[in-house]
DNA sequence: GTTAGCACTCTGTTAGACCGAGTGCCAAAG
DNA sequence: CTTTGGCACTCGGTCTAACAGAGTGCTAAC
């Protein structure tokens, strides 16, 4: 997919035709191209131009006598060369800020991120859960629940804490689980949830017998704990039904598509994937994507990051023709306020 | 609202135009009622009847020469007394059975009854959480999490775990914080919640001076946690894109309505209440539901219990033209099989 | 009470006419 | 060689009329 190079008149042909598309929705025509674009041109040069970037596969007419809208390529052009960003007014910057609140757990955290970017763009918010791999342990509890039941509290990096159930071969005492929990809290605490599977597994392969029982079990109920806590790819999505605001997603088929896109999570997952990497904002339009279903739709996506460490990725999902200029400085905007907000060095 | 008297033959009239009219979804004519009822009547005669329906409101055809289809009061007369439910095959019930994970915690018992629901209906399924009150307090602890944050954790009867933050004055040592909860423990463990809440705030008025300081802070903490736990008002919605097949809640408009409407908690809260007092399954058709924007829906609920104690109501949401005599069924059957993964007993 | 027959009504579809918007191309002007 | 005005053409959208199909209401006969 090469880069078409164009002229500067058709650059800017091709970006007053975009912004109008993006704000009326309908195929744009040579006169009103003529009026709009800075450039006293008649209609006619407008239209040998227009025939050009059709040639080029930058535009393209629903049929013979309508005007013409930005192809995907079309698009890709204009936000990578022509689309001037506007700065988000600091003001807006600080009201975001303000709705995220800092001090709540990261799940609810992330909630409020997808539902900020949703109602600030009008459009469907996601966020990715933050990668746990780099979390320290803070802290484990092990509560009795019932019979062979343990009640297992992983305390992750002051803001997350997880529970699950555990199973065990036979019953505990409050007491028994108090050493267990000590023990690994001596040996694991503070570490990286990473290394403390690792260990984890080394030291239970090593010392299989050498090890009390005891211990042995504290190992083993550790590891069952961590191993549900890992698995933690999920994402949050909100404002789903913004997007049936839209005209040309409003048909039920499509929509249905899309919701269905939105349950299978992997799909959705491997997409904000691609984006982890980049610094920065990073759009998919249409296409793009590589799934049909999201063929109408762009996708526009900013990774998240503490310190440094990118541990998540945040975007917005909304029709193609959506106002770019606008939408990007937002999603890189929250991505930055969502990193600061899971700074534990606040 | 009269029950209108209304002869046998009439009523079976009535229950095939139904029957018929939620299978295809159109308005029936004479003709094919003729054929579809098993009484051996001609057009005429039946469109003598029809005429007779219309003037008691029962039924209604949208214009001159279109067939007939069902009124609200129509809905309603055929579910109440000319229904034949259908009894849902044990295999499915088991199936179903198998699906609740009677070992999970709480809330994801309730999404997966939810989902549940959905599935087996086609349509939107919705429970609403337990209710806690009744529920007993296992086990409080706390957790030093961060400068004046503890961790609080509410363990409810086995199935429920709730975590909150709270902020303290001053920071607690966890030695202090392991007082503060076995003091709470013997005081409070295997009561009722609402009981604790009750004494804590008698005791912690009564006592205000004669406490030291330790255990009035273990009582402030516990007050702060039981307050956040109580206002536990929610519901789990599943399964809401299968509404997006119905032809009749497709157009955009009443979608978007809809999914406003299950965003507005409260509304649908206020819905589901009424049925918590109803033994069974309880039937909202149409504008019964008083709410606008569910005139093209009906709502199938059962309220859920466990000992005879209702915890909660769960549901259907779908078209008002739908399966009646299957849906039924399945969520008399749900509320019985979360009512029965929910005791504690088993 | 039931039925056949018939006029009537309403919807949905199809075809034709027409308008407006926009294009493509050509030839003339710059 | 680029730009422009002019003109024929194409296509979608709207309007109308015509028509078929489905179903009703009514009346008169059984």
């Amino acid at each position: 997919m090469s880069v078409p190079e164009i002229s500067e008149r058709a650059q800017q042909l091709l970006k007053a035709l975009t912004e109008r598309y993006i704000r009326e929705g309908q195929p744009v025509g040579s006169r009103t191209l003529a009026r709009d674009a800075g450039l006293s041109l008649s209609p006619a040069t407008i239209r040998n131009v227009m025939a050009d970037l059709e040639e080029l596969g930058l535009v393209s007419s629903p049929h013979t006598s309508a005007g013409r809208m930005p192809t995907v390529q079309g698009y890709r052009m204009f936000v990578d060369t022509l689309l001037t960003v506007q700065p988000l007014e600091t003001q807006i910057v600080e009201e975001m800020k303000s709705t995220l609140d800092t001090d709540t757990l990261t799940e609810k955290l992330m909630g409020s991120a997808s539902e900020l970017l949703s109602d600030v763009t009008r459009m469907a918010g996601i966020v990715s859960l933050p990668r746990r791999q780099h979390a320290a342990l803070q802290r484990v509890e092990f509560l009795p629940l019932s019979e062979r039941k343990v009640l297992a509290i992983l305390v992750i990096s002051n803001k997350e804490v997880q529970n699950s159930i555990i199973d065990t071969e036979r019953d505990y005492s409050a007491s028994e689980l108090q050493q267990v929990s000590s023990y690994l809290n001596e040996q694991f605490a503070g570490r990286e949830l990473s290394e403390v599977r690792a260990r984890l597994l080394a030291e239970l392969r090593e010392t299989r017998e050498s090890l009390d029982r005891m211990m042995q079990s504290a190992l083993e109920m550790a590891d069952q704990v961590l191993g549900s806590a890992e698995q933690g790819d999920d994402y949050v999505l909100a404002g789903q039904t913004n997007l049936l605001d839209f005209e040309e997603l409003s048909n039920a088929e499509t929509m249905r598509h899309l919701f269905e896109a939105f349950n299978e999570k992997s799909h959705i997952l491997k997409l904000l994937d691609q984006s982890v990497q980049s610094e920065g904002v990073q759009i998919f339009i249409g296409e793009e994507s590589g799934y049909k279903m999201l063929d109408e739709c762009s996708v526009v996506t900013a990774p998240y990051a503490v310190d440094g460490q990118v541990l998540g990725v945040l975007g917005v999902i909304g029709p193609t023709r959506m106002a770019y200029e606008r939408v990007i400085p937002i999603v890189d905007a929250t991505a930055r306020i969502l990193g600061a907000a899971l700074n534990p060095g606040k």
